[in-house]
RNA sequence: GCAGGAAUACCCGAGCGGUCAAAGGGGGUGGACUCAAGAUCCUCUGGCGUAGGCCUACAAGGGUUCGAAUCCCUUUUCCUGCACCA
């Protein structure tokens, strides 16, 4: 690893040379930003990834000649750390734990915990902290709290923006509540029941002597095959008034309500055996309906009252044939005869089944009684075929031919516009459990602010940004898309929790993902605000700075100066080049990015490119710090070194896949980064004397051909490396500029270990190895920036590497015949050790042939066919007449239809000479003495006649 | 359920019509070095083979093609998101 004294050295030089201060210029810039963390605790192994990414890009692009803009800033809105902070004021032992042992947090610092605000400011000071021993680029004159004054002062602009523009309204919104908190939860607050889903129930008023049996259903189109209500004589109902109406409904039901409706009283007990055997109207089609007694109802589901549709709910067909078997119950209620006439009623069609579907779900999930688990399973097949494709058959009247979606949404309006009905929420599961141990419910949420991403017009401009944009990897865009049209109003205000208040009604707050959508914009002025009183900060100001909008002087309280200066320097960084984010924000953060940007700013300011993170992982396992299965990032730099982290995240997995942070391959890289350092050692023992790496920025001229060899490589690799870059993949980028580069030098070592006597030669591989050296260092400082700027610095590289140029890549140096030359050699080499291994004999001599001419012009003319097509190759050849013996040649263009696609032709390369030049080498690794032919005087078994254009054949003496 | 994506050797993963028995890493194997351990370097890591070859392979089945891990269809399995958590 890089020495951590070495590593704080150049971070301080960094640092104290403003290196990453970034300042509008002449040069073209690139504008990155990465999404501001939220520090509710340190920092892990994921987030170093995180932040890594954009770094490297930042740190590459500089090294090409940009102007690059990298700045952070901390996302401290929220309710997160409020529950926390009640947390450790009440000592929950479960938060306190977690706080102590896994975020590190010191017992005196806990105690000031109790504050909300500062949780932030501790673990944003803590992410400043890892930030800096990571060696990020960041401009950090630009950081700034989410609940700074003036940047309050920009979100409120945004929003009167947006509330001005008609996309900012207002209505009611069901939410998870605890009333034990009396607080609104997410998933993450939950015990029990996370990704629960939230339906809507419609509500069937029956009329029973003035008052209501108030039934709550999917399906209120099969009110027409309605044959009685089922009640449970078992549970407590209660009658309860709401506005004019008293409805029954079951007293565990009455919570879920209550947070649900308003003008609710109770009135009093209800038992429900005596309701049974009475009979309530049906409020659609005016039936009476008998009131039985079913143990299969929930109290606490809907309203705990069912209506009855043998013909198509399963559970109520199997409810009455064993109610219809239970002489007990129905003698109990004295239902004995009453019961006789109820019988399904069919009301909807479904091919391949019965008039009464219902049955034929029974049968096909051999369901035996109400109580049977496949119940279930009968009522979801039936529900999903029905609605899918049911239509309404002539029982339903006007609804005759009606597709079940289509009645089921004008019967519910037709209820609802006839106080018939009303609408109810619901778990889709249950239970749904508070951390605190409290059942939740559904609550109503009113003068709820909403984001109108519904609507068409600013679909439409969101659908136009992302067009425009890069987004990586690409399969992700259609999941955009998707997103876009998908999303409907979102609801922005929240009561809990920290953050700028909506500006038009200070009982709200605005909520995280929404006042997250345009501050990189603020990022380009953030570095003017220590001077500015935020009540400066006006909407005229924001306007003019933002969006060129000119007032009239006095209304800005800003010196015209300044304001031009900010509005130049908005200009110029603007639109933001790269935004990066989390794999699960596509979905909002990164689609409300669109939305916002396209509508407040002009087309030419829109973001230009994302790039989508992936996940962590842990040895395999997912990473989660409530389960302590974490690394925190301070513990491995500790360990490890920033150096060697930067280099194992950013080559463990492209930035878009998930990561498997494994102890033991951290280790591997650590081992491989130590390789690098030591190669600058190597290399400085072989050339003997200082390096003054500015002398060999260029590649020398050289004469052998592993010296050439070498150096395309190289150039191959700076290719390849700067490519992967462009586009993000640190991955591949690393293949090639650390993994493969390695290898490269690796054989190199290799092929020139039999001549490290020969001084001349060693001369050139030095003053290719110094050449190497100085592109390698440049190449991998995005990666390992401390180390290089070590390396670069001792070998007399002048200012800091940091911001000195990329290596330059030279095509004409790729010499594809020059590589495939070192790749004849190597393959000959392993031809000869396998014929070693199958012949198994001891080899005295080995005599290589290479093809003849004939054979090369054979190659030349398949390959300007194409095909592997032997008579068109025989044809030609013979046309030409490039050999006398036809049936040879009949007999290698046979070969060659084989061979030919395996390998890449590049013309005619001198094997002889290149052979020559290696049978060192070759005689070496093959443990006997080579002989090279170019004609074949001496073969006694003819195995000349094998040798193909880069393939020369072997007979190998014992 | 809806939407998106993925399935490659012991593991992670690259490859996206011929140069593929398939990059790179991890793990394993044998060897070099060493008194030894470690580190480092090299070899091998589907099967068979007394001449560089052959056979079987990229979830399963089918198809297009002179040729498919790569393109098309079907099936199976897995992952992610689905709204108020940032």
């Amino acid at each position: 690893m890089t020495d951590i004294k070495i590593e704080e050295k150049w971070q301080r030089v960094w640092q104290e040379s403003n290196l990453f201060q970034s300042d509008p210029n002449n040069k073209k810039k690139v504008y990155v930003t990465v999404a501001y963390p939220y520090p509710s605790g340190a920092m892990h192994v994921g987030h170093g990834r995180t932040y890594t990414v954009p770094d490297v890009y930042a740190r590459f692009k500089r090294m090409q000649g940009y102007n690059v803009l990298f700045p952070m800033g901390w996302h401290v809105t929220g309710a997160p750390v409020v529950g926390i902070a009640k947390r450790i004021q009440r000592q929950d032992p479960w938060t306190i734990d977690i706080y102590k042992n896994i975020h590190k947090v010191p017992e005196s610092e806990l105690a000031k915990f109790t504050d909300p605000e500062y949780i932030v400011k501790y673990f944003g000071e803590e992410y400043h902290n890892v930030m800096t021993r990571m060696g990020y680029s960041i401009d950090w004159r630009r950081e700034f709290k989410t609940l700074d004054p003036h940047y309050q002062k920009f979100i409120e602009w945004q929003f009167r923006k947006l509330k001005n523009m008609g996309l900012v309204g207002i209505g009611e919104h069901p939410v998870k509540y605890c009333p034990e908190d009396q607080n609104p939860v997410g998933d993450h607050d939950l015990l029990e029941g996370e990704g629960v889903g939230i339906n809507e129930l419609t509500l069937i008023k029956f009329e029973l002597d003035g008052n209501y049996l108030v039934a709550a259903t999917f399906r209120p189109e099969t009110l027409f095959g309605a044959t009685n209500l089922w009640l449970n004589p078992d549970e407590d109902y209660i009658k309860i008034k709401i506005d004019d109406e008293k409805w029954i409904i079951a007293k565990d039901a009455y919570d879920n309500l209550t947070n649900q409706k308003k003008n609710i009283e109770i009135e009093g007990d209800v038992d429900a055996s005596e309701l049974v055997g009475k009979y309530v109207k049906n409020p659609l089609t005016g039936i009476e309906h008998i009131v039985l007694p079913a143990s299969f109802v929930d109290p606490e589901y809907g309203t705990g009252v069912v209506y009855s549709v043998p013909g198509h709910a399963p559970a109520d067909l199997i409810a009455l044939q064993d109610l219809k078997k239970n002489d007990e119950l129905l003698e109990k209620f004295g239902l004995v005869e009453k019961i006789e006439t109820i019988q399904p009623v069919g009301i909807i069609k479904l091919k391949d089944y019965g008039e009464i579907p219902a049955q034929d779900m029974l049968d096909k999930f051999d369901v035996k009684h109400q109580n049977d688990p496949n119940l279930k399973e009968a009522t979801n097949e039936i529900y999903k075929l029905e609605h899918a494709k049911g239509v309404m058959d002539e029982k339903t009247g006007d609804y005759k031919g009606y597709k079940v979606v289509d009645a089921r949404d004008e019967i519910i309006q037709l209820l609802l516009n006839n106080k018939l009905g009303d609408i109810l929420f619901e778990f889709a599961e249950r239970p749904v459990i508070c951390r605190c141990g409290t059942k939740c419910v559904v609550k109503i949420l009113e003068d709820q602010w909403f984001l109108k991403y519904s609507d068409e017009e600013w679909k439409e401009l969101a659908y136009q940004c992302l067009e425009n944009m890069n987004i990586i990897p690409e399969e992700i865009r259609a999941n955009f898309n998707y997103y876009i049209g998908w999303l409907q109003d979102w609801a922005c205000s929240r009561r809990i929790g920290l953050g700028t208040k909506l500006p038009w009604n200070t009982d709200w707050l605005i909520e995280p993902l929404s006042d997250s959508t345009i501050y990189m914009a603020y990022y380009t002025i953030a570095k003017y605000m220590n001077s500015i009183d935020p009540e400066d900060l006006n909407d005229e100001f924001f306007d003019e700075v933002f969006l060129d909008i000119k007032s009239d002087n006095s209304s800005i309280k800003i010196g015209s100066e300044l304001t031009k200066q900010m509005r130049d320097e908005f200009n110029y960084w603007y639109p933001l080049d790269w935004r990066l984010s989390a794999k699960d924000l596509v979905g909002n953060h990164l689609s409300f990015h669109m939305f916002h940007h396209s509508a407040i700013f002009p087309r030419d300011k829109w973001p230009q490119g994302i790039v989508v993170f992936g996940m962590g992982l842990l040895e395999g396992n997912k990473m989660s710090s409530s389960k302590g299965n974490i690394i925190m990032l301070e513990d491995a730099i500790n360990t490890y070194g920033s150096d060697v982290i930067r280099l194992f995240l950013m080559s463990s997995a492209e930035p878009w896949q998930d990561f498997d942070w494994r102890e033991n391959e951290v280790r591997g890289i650590s081992k491989r980064m130590e390789w690098f350092f030591e190669f600058a050692r190597r290399v400085e023992k072989i050339y003997g004397s200082q390096i003054l790496i500015m002398d060999h920025l260029n590649p020398p001229s050289v004469e052998q051909p592993i010296s050439k060899w070498m150096i395309a490589q190289v150039n191959m690799r700076i290719k390849e490396a700067t490519e992967a870059l462009e586009g993000f993949q640190t991955r591949k980028a690393l293949q090639d500029a650390f993994f493969l580069f390695k290898k490269d030098i690796d054989h190199l070592f290799y092929r020139i270990e039999h001549q490290s006597e020969d001084e001349e030669a060693m001369k050139e591989i030095a003053e290719v190895l110094v050449y190497l050296l100085g592109v390698w260092i440049r190449l991998m400082v995005p990666f390992v920036p401390h180390g290089c700027e070590e390396l670069w610095n001792r070998f007399g590289g002048e200012g800091l590497v940091s911001v000195t140029a990329w290596p330059e890549y030279f095509a004409e140096l790729v010499d594809e015949s020059v590589q495939k030359g070192e790749e004849i050699v190597h393959g000959l080499s392993q031809d000869i050790n396998e014929i070693k291994k199958v012949i198994n004999i001891k080899p005295q001599k080995i005599h290589v042939y290479v093809a003849p001419e004939w054979k090369w012009k054979l190659f030349e003319i398949a390959d300007g066919i194409g095909k592997p097509d032997i008579g068109k190759i025989m044809q030609t050849a013979i046309k030409q007449n490039i050999h006398d013996n036809k049936k040879e040649i009949a007999e290698f263009a046979k070969k060659i239809g084989k061979e030919m696609t395996k390998m890449k032709y590049v013309g005619i390369i001198d094997e002889y000479s290149i052979l020559k030049d290696s049978i060192e080498f070759l005689s070496g690794e093959a443990d006997a003495e080579i002989v090279v032919y170019d004609e074949p005087s001496y073969d006694p078994e003819n195995k000349s006649r094998n040798a193909m254009p880069y393939k020369p054949a072997i007979y190998i003496e014992g």
